[in-house]
DNA sequence: AGCTTTCCCTGATTGC
DNA sequence: TGCAATCAGGGAAAGC
């Protein structure tokens, strides 16, 4: 379940192996991974064969790959997406849902066992009104993302401050596991109705979003070598995790509360009911 | 308009 | 042992 750090470490690893690689052909196993405006496997191979890469980015949960006529690829990876760079030598990938093979023989796999990564093409200039990457909020590194527009933002939510994370309009790149972090982080619980939150809470939390994120991408970083001898095979970051995961166990604060797993916004979510208190009542 | 629920998918796990 | 029900969750869409 990639959220913005192990998506961020894709790209880090990628981007250099793929930079001025041209793309020879396109397959698509399962066509499906092509979401709209080219949704043709051969419409898309014919329009991209023969373009070189030139770089790949991120916005949030998304990547793209960057052509040299300014065409993009944009892919989601979703739940169990992966994105693999494959020596020509590589065994055939269980899952494989499109295939892009490069100009030294080596082939750039996207393989999707749940089939909920989806991968548009964009042609030179064309907007991107498909992909939802048009409705992203800020970066968490953003320095838009201050205490002040979270609040204004979200202060008059009544909603639970856990799917105000979830939203992806509101700040870009967090999902379940990373938005239990962080809760944890500032000692808020993900309950909490938006509109409860303290100014110091939402101090807190612009400052634990963009700090946390970094800190995960930099305990998630991978070698290209070990990437690309497998490691993206089944990349999934899985870190000392504080929470998420530990439903039942000791509280790694406190050491005395046990954690709870509750569902907000049908998300499991857990916490620590003693150091994560519920809103005072007003 | 804001919030909740459902749906898409399939492997792992649980229950009978 | 075997099969069915349940769970996991990112994000769009439908429902309330």
């Amino acid at each position: 379940m990639p959220e913005l750090p192990e998506v961020e470490t894709v790209r880090r690893v990628l981007a250099p192996q793929l930079a001025g690689r041209r793309i020879a052909a396109v397959q698509a196993p399962w066509p499906g991974v092509l979401a709209r405006p080219a949704a043709d496997p051969k419409m898309l191979a014919a329009t991209v064969a023969g373009h070189a890469v030139t770089g790949m980015s991120r916005r949030g949960k998304f990547l793209a790959l960057e052509l040299d006529d300014g065409a993009l690829l944009r892919l989601h990876l979703r739940m169990t997406g992966q994105l693999l760079l494959c020596p020509p030598s590589w065994p055939e990938t269980p899952y494989t849902r499109l295939v892009l093979t490069l100009d030294d023989g080596s082939e750039l796999r996207f393989a999707d066992m749940r089939r909920f990564g989806r991968v548009w093409y964009l042609a030179p200039g064309e907007a991107d009104i498909y992909s939802g990457v048009a409705n992203l909020g800020p970066e968490p590194f953003d320095p838009a993302l201050t205490a002040a527009y979270l609040r204004s933002a979200l202060g008059a939510r009544r909603v639970a401050i856990k799917s105000c994370l979830l939203d992806q309009s509101v700040v870009a790149g967090i999902g379940n596991i990373y938005s239990d972090e962080i809760l944890f982080a500032v000692r808020i619980r993900p309950a909490r109705p938006a509109n409860t939150l303290t100014a110091a809470e939402w101090r807190r939390l612009s400052a634990e979003i963009p700090a946390h994120l970094t800190h995960q991408i930099e305990w998630s970083a991978i070698s290209p070598a070990d990437y690309l001898a497998g490691a993206g095979q089944d990349y999934r970051n899985t870190p000392h995790l504080q929470v998420y995961g530990h439903a039942g166990a000791v509280c790694p604060r406190c050491g005395k509360a046990s954690l709870q797993r509750t569902v907000i916004a049908g998300r499991g979510s857990v916490f620590c009911p003693r150091c994560q208190k519920p809103a005072r009542p007003r």
